[in-house]
DNA sequence: CCTCTGATCTTCT
DNA sequence: GAAGATCAGAGGG
């Protein structure tokens, strides 16, 4: 029999905090950059699986063509983004990719952060398991349905809360948030549609 | 390097 | 019925 380990004493370092609960209501564009350089973990299966997340999108909510609850559109699928600030939306996308977002603000204020990219720090093995297309590291994680496979995300984690979840959280690694010199701007990608909301400059990156 | 296209399926109109 | 907050592979420069 395999031995039996505690995922979170892997590490040699101890435990990091959290993000806080006051860090996710901030708005999604603050959030979105505040997420920069915070690690993700996932504990799935006994291992750890984690890493930087390095490239995210700020959805906006009501007042954004982009986001699926502008003007306030409120079904199934839409349903978590109109809960409290820290809650995981995974939404399935392209019917293939499950996609990681986090919520920000407050409750029914349905804002959104997509993690697009991440660059991974643990369980590499696991990744490579479940994407055997990649070929190298940097492929496991680079981009959002990507990094949806590698970090075994599913739909039945809709609705979770990082702040209190066992197994799923984001970790605060910066003891400050990244100066603004620091963090990459751009337009969103493969929202065309949103006219114009098209251009907005809500994708941030390092 | 680039552009183009098929895959795949839930959700909402 | 149609449309996706995408990915990977093919083909051409």
């Amino acid at each position: 029999m395999h031995a039996r380990r505690n995922p979170a004493r892997k590490t040699a370092s101890p435990a990091l905090p959290r993000l806080t609960r006051d860090t996710y209501r901030l708005d999604a564009s603050l959030l979105a950059q505040r997420l920069l350089g915070q690690q993700l973990v996932h504990l799935h299966e006994g291992h750890r699986v984690a890493g930087i997340i390095v490239e995210t999108e700020a959805y906006l909510g009501v007042i954004d063509k982009a986001s699926h609850a502008y003007a306030g559109r409120r079904t199934r699928r839409t349903e978590t983004m109109y809960a409290d600030g820290g809650t995981v939306y995974v939404f399935l996308n392209y019917g293939i990719h499950n996609m990681l977002n986090i919520v920000a603000g407050v409750e029914d204020d349905p804002q959104a952060v997509l993690i697009r990219a991440i660059e991974p720090t643990a369980g590499i093995d696991q990744m490579y398991a479940r994407r055997p297309k990649a070929k190298r590291d940097t492929d496991l994680c680079s981009g959002p349905g990507k990094l949806g496979a590698a970090f075994a995300i599913e739909r039945s984690h809709d609705g979770i809360d990082l702040v209190r979840h066992d197994l799923l959280f984001i970790e605060q690694t910066l003891a400050e948030p990244l100066p603004a010199d620091r963090i990459q701007v751009s337009p969103r990608i493969g929202i065309a549609y949103a006219e114009e909301w098209a251009d907005a400059p809500l994708r941030y990156y390092l």
